[in-house]
DNA sequence: GTAGGATCTAGAGTGCGCTCTAAGGCAAAC
DNA sequence: GTTTGCCTTAGAGCGCACTCTAGATCCTAC
């Protein structure tokens, strides 16, 4: 019971079997994968777990050089906690930012579909501050 | 005081030159950019609006295809509101979704910058409910 | 015993979004 | 008149993160 194939792994991540191959090649797992007599890989459950951390840090824009830079802290082992740290910290920002960046956008994007469903009549009221928007010139 | 060189346009807007002659290239400008008398490209106010919205759009994730298309919508004129209208809906459900993805991943990036926090006695209270992390494993 | 299916390796290929190069034109400054 | 600097084009190159291919091995089922 103890013990996962490369393909049930990826069931379970939703990562493609290629993608956790190259993922070990790439040093992002903390440790090297137990191997079963043909070679296989075998992943236990924290691996796993380690991968779903992997799979947040880059849908969060992570470059995998940085995660596997933390990886390699991680697999260091005790005494280097201020520098990851910093890493989190670093990232961490970046993330605000990319939200914030992300918020604006999206009130452009809310501003237009406001004035696009009261042109086609799909809203009650017209939005009360809406004269002309850029896409009415070109038109 | 009518017209912008690609040179200034790159300067307010933080596109490269370069950038800018690929996306009109790509067909990301609502019209054919005017051209002065050596054949350089004269820009007005209206495109740096428009290149404003794209920009926004690429920062948040929409594909050039994607941009091409809206823009190509905005150029035909009156008449394909609603099909603007899905393509921003569409994109702004994706964006939505993107940020509630980004806040998962401060949710984990959060909890472990609290871990390290405490554990490096940079915080005078533990939090509440973090007795070992993913890292401390490997360690 | 052989067919199917999962796995392995090394390495090539892909898609996206730029980014840069090379070779040249024009215009103002010195 | 030549240097400087910004502009032009076509097209090549790059970085990232996968994604796939080829050729081989191994196990299970029929």
């Amino acid at each position: 019971m103890s013990g996962l194939s490369i393909g049930q792994v990826a069931e379970r991540t939703g990562l493609s079997v290629h993608t956790l191959r190259f993922y070990e090649r790439e040093g992002l797992l903390a440790q090297p994968v137990r191997r079963g007599a043909a070679g296989h890989r075998i992943y236990d459950e924290g691996d796993v777990d380690w991968l779903g951390v992997c799979i947040r840090l880059r849908a969060s824009g992570m470059p995998l050089t940085d995660i596997r830079r933390y990886t390699e802290l991680v697999r260091a082992g005790q005494g280097n906690e201020a520098e990851r740290l910093e890493v989190l910290r670093e990232h961490r920002e970046r993330v605000l930012a990319q939200r914030h960046e992300l918020d604006e956008c999206l009130k452009l994007i809310t501003h237009k579909v406001d004035i696009y469903e009261s042109r086609l009549g799909l809203r009650d009221h017209v939005p009360d501050c809406a004269p002309l928007s850029q896409e009415s010139e070109p038109g």
